[in-house]
DNA sequence: TTAGGGTTAG
């Protein structure tokens, strides 16, 4: 056993560096193979510095490092801010002719994806002799994550074309960029050439498929993946939780977290943040409450993105004390703890409570960002702070460097048009350095319903149509300000627009908690065995506002 | 000795 301490050094296989060392210390000559092992000790570590060491250290001692502490010295390099360190070891083998090792070469072409160089990637792998499954990944998964998806399907074939099997992981990358498209066919293509190939199907790949098609929309598809496991896995089933809600399905979500938890599925961090998603998405407060329950007594009780969630569940169902009262509980809110209470009481129309919560976040020296402000300015929208809100919209990028999207333009123009400085909000238009999109432009025209301004209406409109004449809410709005002024003739003009386009206006959906019961409803829906009373029950607020007008 | 999973505000 020449090699013994080649495995007995190594820190994953139970050992502590110090077991490293003294099996180092002790060796009565020091090979290639057992520097390699102290390298790779410290790059499991992570440990640059440490491995670079030791590399200079054997060359002095003259020993010349072989492919395997290349190999680890590429995979401490695997960051962007080691590019320098990874060309010079690239340029290293290339000097000792080892670039022709298989794992070396896939290795050093994984390093430059990780270090953001995906054209020195590209230049490694298209000189290669001999390319293997693993080659083949790495460039299909750099090629998604870089999403340039169409290119990762064309490897996949020229990959095939050159008699390379894809494996699990190769299907797992392709997956990914079959969603990033939303192309279910390429997503089903992909599925039916899995089992085509009667490739094992583990875990991983099964999840996968499963947010494939939970992503893209086909759900009843990502059930019957789930449907052909032995036992779906907590990943699998949290694809479909969340791939439930944002379709709107919050209440399939709900009673899949149900079915997972009655079938001994342990939910994890993820598990819970997306069942509690679905339960902000339908304002399901009481189900988003025995959620809670389950938290506490799990070991995530203290987890800030679980606290997150909470809040967020909290906050769409209208609870905000709910929500402040985990805020209070969490030791070190992170930035979407703050965004999610100042937006969930800027959105329930508090605003001086989100601004207090926004004076709290910066005198604590948490530093804003882009979506800080968009609440920051629904905030001040909600009270009518008109100069307020401007002085937040200038400190943006004059003192926290960040850039006004078109929600923050959208957003100003709207607090100025409540405030009935529509001609200032005009005139901001007018001012902005970017061009504006049609948001912008839509901000103005729903604007001047507060006031009735039909003329700066039209202008609005009209530069709308100029960007997306698709777009049925320009319409509709039109039209409504056409209407509260009492202009048929020109009411009937938009309607005959709208008819061109063929706009129908789709019913909306809401739902209600009726005690366990998940309820859903549309405007003209009856279907319901309790309609009846949950019309009148809908009714009431504006018949009583209607009582108290008339009295 | 090399490659991979579900998720986050408005």
């Amino acid at each position: 056993m020449p090699y013994e301490g080649y495995y007995s050094c190594k820190c994953s296989s139970g050992g502590t560096i110090f077991d490293s060392h003294r099996v180092f210390n002790n060796a009565n000559e020091r090979d290639d193979v057992i520097w390699t092992s102290m390298v790779a000790c410290y790059a499991q570590q992570g440990d640059k510095e440490a491995v670079f060491q030791l590399f200079n250290q054997m060359q002095v001692e003259g020993v010349k490092p072989n492919s395997v502490t290349c190999l680890m010295i590429c995979l401490v390099c695997s960051s962007p801010d080691c590019l320098k360190d990874g060309k010079k070891i690239h340029t290293f083998i290339l000097g000792s002719g080892m670039q022709f090792n298989l794992a070396l070469t896939n290795t050093i072409i994984d390093m430059y994806v990780k270090c953001r160089r995906l054209n020195y990637a590209c230049c490694v792998f298209d000189v290669m002799v001999n390319r293997d499954v693993v080659s083949w990944n790495v460039m299909i998964t750099a090629h998604v994550e870089a999403g340039l998806n169409e290119q990762a399907v064309m490897l996949l074939e020229k990959m095939q074309k050159g008699g390379v099997p894809p494996n699990q992981l190769t299907y797992v990358a392709v997956l990914k960029g079959c969603v990033q498209l939303m192309n279910i066919e390429l997503g089903m293509q992909v599925h039916a050439c899995i089992m085509e190939n009667s490739l094992q199907v583990d875990d991983f790949l099964h999840s996968n498929l499963a947010a494939m098609y939970a992503k893209c929309g086909s759900l009843k598809d990502a059930e019957s993946v789930l449907d052909d496991m032995d036992k779906a896995d907590v990943v699998s089933r949290t694809a479909l939780i969340a791939g439930y809600s944002k379709n709107g399905e919050g209440k399939e979500a709900l009673a899949l977290f149900e079915k997972m938890k009655r079938e001994g599925v342990e939910p994890d961090e993820l598990a819970f943040i997306c069942t509690l998603r679905a339960s902000a998405v339908i304002g399901a407060l009481q189900h988003g409450k025995r959620i809670h329950e389950d938290i506490r007594k799990s070991s995530l009780c203290c987890n800030v993105l679980v606290k997150n969630a909470l809040m967020d569940m909290y906050a769409n169902c209208g609870s905000l004390n709910d929500a402040s009262d985990v805020f209070a509980s969490m030791e070190a809110p992170d930035i979407l703890s703050w965004n999610e209470i100042i937006s969930g009481y800027a959105h329930q129309g508090a605003g001086k409570q989100a601004l207090l919560y926004f004076d709290k976040m910066l005198a604590e020296g948490i530093k804003p960002d882009a979506t800080t402000f968009l609440a920051v300015l629904n905030a001040c929208r909600h009270v009518g702070l008109v100069e307020q809100g401007h002085c937040h919209f200038e400190s943006m990028s004059r003192e926290h460097g960040i850039l006004p999207t078109m929600d923050h333009y959208a957003s100003m123009v709207d607090l100025l048009c409540r405030a009935g400085h529509t001609d200032r909000a005009e005139a901001f238009i007018l001012e902005m350095v970017v061009e504006p999109d049609e948001s912008v432009w839509m901000a103005l025209l729903g604007g001047c319903r507060y006031r009735g301004h039909v003329e700066t209406a039209k202008r609005a409109y009209r530069q709308i149509i100029k960007l997306n004449p698709t777009l049925p809410g320009a319409y509709v709005t039109l039209a409504n300000i056409f209407a509260m002024g009492g202009m048929w003739n020109d009411l009937a003009e938009v309607r005959k627009e709208m008819d061109a386009f063929g706009f129908c206006k789709q019913a909306e959906q809401t739902y209600i908690e009726l005690e366990d019961e998940i309820a859903m409803f549309s405007k003209s829906d009856r279907s319901h065995p309790q309609a009846k009373d949950i019309q009148t029950e809908l009714n009431r607020p504006t018949d009583l506002m209607k009582e108290a007008g008339s009295s």
